[in-house]
DNA sequence: AAGCTCCCCAACCGCGACGAC
DNA sequence: TGTCGTCGCGGTTGGGGAGCT
């Protein structure tokens, strides 16, 4: 569709990762990190640019990734996020253990948007429509769009209001989807009256630079399936979590990891954010 | 069975942020 | 302080599978 290449050199393939690609990828990078992205198709031996390593690296070989459909708590989940963040899939993501950014905004385009518009939800402004299109005018945060995602905090704050929560989580209520524990684990408290979300436990926690611990009071229908323990087993043992997409990392062993202070080194690190 | 349409999701692109110099 | 290189994020695209006619 004439766009630029994000690489301008020639002989950059493009599409669709082989599993020799994925072999070579995993490979290099837990054997040796990713130090610099950029480098790292040249030491890996892949005809690939480094942004491109780095999406498949981070949104489907990473090992700590959960595979399969969001659950319905994990979607409620992001539903809340949504409401307080708006689009920052990276935001939202690092709240979901397993999840990856790309992932959610994929999940929130095909499934969650379309189930809130049939629910009667406006998904920017998360308030009904009805309401939105008879009072646009006491409604500010109505009229942020799409392209105000990328703004400021401040602009997002502005996005949000305790009612909007309330008013998706009174059709979520109503709806046979979510679970109705679901619907009341995943509490962030905007169901007050006031409007500071400095306030809200969720927001607060949020904003933390912390990774998520999984104590987290929101996440008790889905986290614990994850992920560090899980993976540190693993590591010492025979099995692997992945589907069937990547099965072949069942043979990791063949390409010389079998060494399982590295791996265990790697998931370790892995699990704090930490870079290798 | 063949053709068509719709939908999903992996991958790409552009751009802003950030650090090094 | 300005420039450059790199990284990461969010929006978008398009290939391919599923479902329908």
């Amino acid at each position: 569709m004439g766009r630029q290449p994000c690489c301008d050199k020639l002989g950059v393939k493009r599409g669709p990762w082989t599993a020799e690609e994925d072999r070579k990828l995993i490979n290099f990078i837990l054997t040796n990190g990713h130090c610099c992205w950029r480098a790292v198709p040249k030491l890996a031996g892949l005809l690939r640019c480094g942004k491109s390593c780095r999406l498949r690296w981070t949104n489907y070989l990473r090992p700590d990734l959960k595979r399969g459909l969001l659950t319905d708590a994990e979607e409620q989940v992001v539903i809340d996020l949504h409401a307080k963040l708006g689009n920052r899939w990276s935001k939202i993501a690092a709240k979901l253990p397993g999840r990856t950014d790309n992932e959610i905004k994929n999940h929130w385009n095909t499934h969650i948007k379309k189930k809130l518009i049939k629910m009667g939800i406006d998904p920017v402004t998360h308030e009904p429509l009805d309401r939105k299109t008879s009072s646009p005018a006491t409604t500010s945060h109505s009229v942020v769009t799409a392209d105000s995602t990328s703004n400021s905090d401040e602009a997002t704050k502005q996005q949000q209001s305790p009612q909007s929560d309330v008013a998706v989580r009174d059709v979520l209520a109503d709806s046979s989807s979510p679970t109705e524990s679901s619907t009341n684990t995943i509490s962030t408290g905007g169901s007050s009256s006031s409007s500071s979300h400095d306030q809200d436990p969720l927001v607060k926690w949020l904003l933390e630079e912390d990774p998520p611990t999984g104590d987290e009071p929101w996440l008790n229908d889905f986290t614990g399936s994850v992920d560090v323990d899980e993976f540190s087993s693993i590591a010492a043992g025979p099995e692997l979590p992945w589907d069937g997409a990547t099965d072949w990392l069942l043979d990791y062993q063949d390409f010389g990891l079998g060494d399982s202070s590295l791996v265990d080194g790697y998931i370790i690190n892995s699990s704090n954010g930490a870079k290798f």
